[in-house]
DNA sequence: CTGAAAGCGCTTACAG
DNA sequence: CTGAAAGCGCTTACAG
């Protein structure tokens, strides 16, 4: 292993003393330019890299973010890559730490995660029973941030709960003529899921329009499947809002098993164009989230509390709808 | 923010020396179980965690791994999951590293990424510009895996490269009465897509069958859609083997709105058991792979690598096929 | 089996 | 604006 070139190597060569070439690296302005020039020119010349573990014991400060998983976590792709992005232009690193096992032992191990002080701060993108990233705890602790998240009067908050699309997707199906509405939940520990009910809620009430029910799913295509079968044979014509796209999935195979035509018997949405969503017949309106955006936005709220400046508000407006042949004029 | 507990606090309250601490937290059995015991009991008392920066500084390793993404690879979730455990359990943490750009820029970013030494190991899910991994490679130096990857004489392997469940599903559909075979390429830049076409091809020379044609495609729905639009009219009945279940849904579409019957016109089967496949109407024959388990043995395999030792060969037999309405006898 | 001591590579007051 | 020096918390020969 040949050895690593170190910061006292770049002093050498450009000249100057240690301590110059850790403030050139370090951002101090109080470096005159051309030395500066001749630390990074040298520098660059010995393909000179900080090391971090060193730099790391002295600041106390490790650079480091967790995201934490569970099994039951979405298509995390794009939510992980515009996080990883973000950090990284932040000059921190983003981790990857799987919480396996129940509730009981995912908290206890979020717990140690948090005591561990490996971390500066945690991600995640579902809920996870920890109060909400606050600035005003104690200086150094870890934060933790969860993308989906309750606040402390129970309401929801964060970047996955802005469920506006629900309220326009349902005045364009009643502008179709739509007068009857059904809603499967996703599961209701997932603040994205209540937001999304109770915005259909507020849409049926502020619209004047019937609803056949609220049926408690829980994001899974064989809950939409059931719940669809489960329905009573006068159901139709309505319109099904369906929590995301995997439940409007299921209900759609039921709804054609049972002879029903969509989008005339029943018509469909969902949210979170799934993969296969584009090419089902019919192929099913969804909603759109720039999630690699999501991402980013999450982890630069999460570095703006590890570093106690002020958190920006979540992003709203990342999500658009895209209709497609699964909603239409009902029968009449 | 509180001072942390060092190996001295844990010292001093066991009545031992420092280096008895780490010689019992960096598994050393020269030290008596009674000593031990008390080192460790004072060790929980204190909740203390050994500073992995200062551990990393005084032995040179970093303990970290990377896992490098693109934005065209898979989802990544349970490869992740099974990764990071695996990864745990050797002592590793595993970092998300986001490649943007096209090849010539990930190359780049890569390069530099093995250059920066710091990580013990790179992973990546998706072909990317480097040897496979080697032990025979300068000691200390960063290994590189691919999940899916091309050894030295352009051959295939890897974990994703086990291709048999396609001999296996046409057996199956010749059984039932089939003849006529087509079968949609993934990206041929992905080892995996040319194993798939690899056995199919063998399939057909072997079980004596007709194939009317190998169509490149690029694993997306997209390319399965317009590739089954632009097959003769002549072509059902037939089974279509598709490079993945968004291909197969692609083309299921297609076939659908030419009016052909799913499966007797035209059978079809996918690979990856995607999200909404089960549901699809008809659902859809496919291939499900333990993927955590994957995830999980690429790790090894990595940590091996990076630790000299041999380096166990990919694991087999991690996947099934799982069979649905999509395949059946063809009409006659 | 244990203790005293050096040193990994950096940052950061401090004195010039 | 720069240099000499201390120290972050560990590990690991080395001497006992």
């Amino acid at each position: 292993m040949q050895k690593r070139t170190t910061s006292r190597d770049v002093a050498r060569l450009a000249g100057v003393s240690q301590a110059t070439v850790s403030y050139v690296f370090t951002g101090k302005d109080t470096i005159s330019a051309p030395t500066r020039d001749r630390v990074l020119r040298a520098a660059a010349e010995l393909n000179y890299q900080p090391n971090l573990a060193a730099r790391s014991m002295r600041t106390s400060r490790t650079g480091r973010l967790a995201v934490v998983m569970t099994v039951s976590s979405l298509n995390p792709r794009e939510l992980l890559l515009g996080a990883t992005e973000a950090a990284s232009e932040a000059g921190y690193v983003i981790e990857v730490v799987y919480l396996p096992g129940g509730p009981d032992e995912r908290a206890a191990r979020l717990a140690q995660l948090v005591s561990s002080s490996q971390y500066e701060g945690i991600l995640s993108f579902s809920p996870i029973p920890v109060s909400p990233a606050s600035a005003d705890a104690e200086p150094g602790a870890t934060v933790v941030l969860s993308l989906s998240e309750f606040d402390d009067d129970m309401h929801v908050t964060g970047e996955f709960t802005d469920a506006r699309p629900i309220a326009e997707m349902m005045e364009r199906l009643v502008q179709l003529g739509h007068r009857r509405f059904v809603h499967i939940t996703g599961a209701l520990d997932f603040p994205s899921a209540i937001s999304r009910r109770d915005e259909y809620l507020a849409a049926v009430e502020r619209l004047g329009v019937e609803s056949l029910g609220v049926i408690e799913g829980d994001w899974s295509a064989e809950t939409g499947y059931r719940i669809a079968q489960a329905l009573p044979d006068t159901a139709p014509p309505f319109a099904l809002i369906a929590a995301n796209d995997l439940v409007a999935t299921g209900a759609m195979r039921a709804a054609i098993q049972r002879g029903w035509h969509i989008p005339s018997d029943m018509s469909v949405t969902g949210w979170d164009d799934a993969g296969q969503s584009a090419y089902l017949v019919p192929s099913l309106t969804t909603v759109v989230q720039d999630r690699q955006t999501l991402g980013a936005n999450a982890a630069r709220r999460l570095i703006a509390a590890v570093r106690r400046e002020p958190v920006p508000a979540p992003a709203t407006g990342l999500q658009h709808i895209v209709w497609r042949e699964s909603t239409a004029a009902p029968s009449s």
